[in-house]
DNA sequence: CGCCGCACTGAACAAGTGTTTAATGTGTTG
DNA sequence: CAACACATTAAACACTTGTTCAGTGCGGCG
């Protein structure tokens, strides 16, 4: 009896739950409002998942199912075929991504499910073009593979900046294009010419503690991502 | 007007919000809850901020100007200097980073000021360190440094799933130091051991558009981040 | 037919929200 | 002292929230 495109209402209530969290957060989107999005009312959605965050739950579930079980679409790929897959299909995929950027910065069970699946097949790719002898001997695989899997997982997270930076409209085709061959280099080559900068902090990194007795500081002990300055 | 004695209440107040916001989220912190921990009510709150929305612009734009601003923290450093230093102090850094991941998210003129920071600061090491000979030939130096950028940005944006993944709680400095050789050596020599897919991608990308002819799908076109798979 | 089950609804509810109002204290100033 | 300014508050207000309730209508089945 309802109208339009007959798809199951438990479905649609979904498809619009999946959007108003993606737009706007799980707060910040109203019953109310995903009822109207869906053509139904407030209660028809209580009636059928139980309260809100079992609509929550459910739409979850039904992301990570999408975004890692389903077609096995990232199984070979990492986080990067997924990102290719969802640009091939921006449309459909768009409310996916940001309900996914949302949920990993959420800490919900769900959430460590995605990424413990997208680092999963992050290892898998890696220990693949290992056994091709495509990597480069890795000190610490379990740390090479979760920063694989967070790079990839930045420009997505941060998908906003990164396309307002580089002067483009979201995570265009375009801006993908132009990303390619210096993240591809980055990962082929490095970023440095040479080495004094992994010596130095491996150097430091034997000293116990400390700062170094040198000049101004060279390397004092420990550096997060891009090293460091002067 | 407003003199400046009054002052100890009203950072209170704004250093418990900035909490909140951090712990629950802008929607999910409620008034009365943020005056709780300030020890004050909910009514003098709005007296000296205006509204919620007013007491949220003071909280970015103090975080802001902390993170970014004040005593030149990161001027020569980029994000991860900003790391470092957060990591010195943590007790009182850890409430800022968790409301600068909150923002760095939301699309607000804030984050985008602060971005544009963050992104400035790494240019300016990044060119220095060009100057000083250290860095490869970049081919699109725009790419480089938006990258750098949110590559030092993904580990504070995902700490927990970084943390929980490698079985620390949180940006401990024995997480911090296990991470920094594999990571400069990623910074180093790059992840492959040989050009081959690199090439691909550049082979690929010189041929206009559609699919490839030969195989499966070896490189059909762009390509985002951790390389791909088969 | 009558009855059940169920998708579905509008209205009501209790709790919580941001904000307003009126009032109280307290310090400074003329 | 009185007069004012202002930080501060409890209480009330208007509104939204998630959820409950009491139904309505419709299809299948005896």
């Amino acid at each position: 009896m309802r109208s339009a495109s007959d798809a199951p209402t438990r479905d649609r209530i979904r498809d619009a739950a999946i959007a108003a969290f993606a737009e706007r957060g799980f707060d910040a989107a109203s019953l109310r409002d995903i009822a109207q999005r869906a053509g139904v009312s407030a209660a028809l959605i209580v009636h059928h998942f139980g309260s809100k965050d079992g609509l929550r739950e459910e739409c979850d579930a039904y992301v990570v199912q999408t975004l890692v079980t389903d077609k096995g679409r990232i199984a070979g790929g990492g986080a990067s075929a997924m990102m290719r897959e969802a640009l091939a299909d921006r449309q459909r995929y768009e409310p996916l991504l940001d309900y996914m950027s949302r949920m990993l910065t959420s800490d919900t069970a769900a959430a460590d499910d995605l990424f413990d699946s997208l680092t999963a097949a992050t290892r898998t790719l890696l220990e693949q073009q290992a056994a091709a002898g495509m990597l480069r001997p890795q000190s610490d695989m379990d740390v090479t593979v979760t920063a694989v899997t967070l790079y990839g997982l930045a420009p997505v997270l941060l998908r906003r900046q990164l396309a307002r930076s580089l002067g483009e409209d979201g995570l265009t085709e375009t801006l993908l294009r132009r990303l390619t061959l210096p993240l591809l280099e980055f990962y082929t080559h490095g970023l440095y010419a040479d080495d004094r900068l992994l010596t130095a902090a491996h150097d430091a990194l034997e000293r116990p503690i400390g700062p170094p007795s040198g000049k101004g500081d060279n390397e004092p002990y420990q550096d997060p991502d891009p090293p460091l300055a002067e």
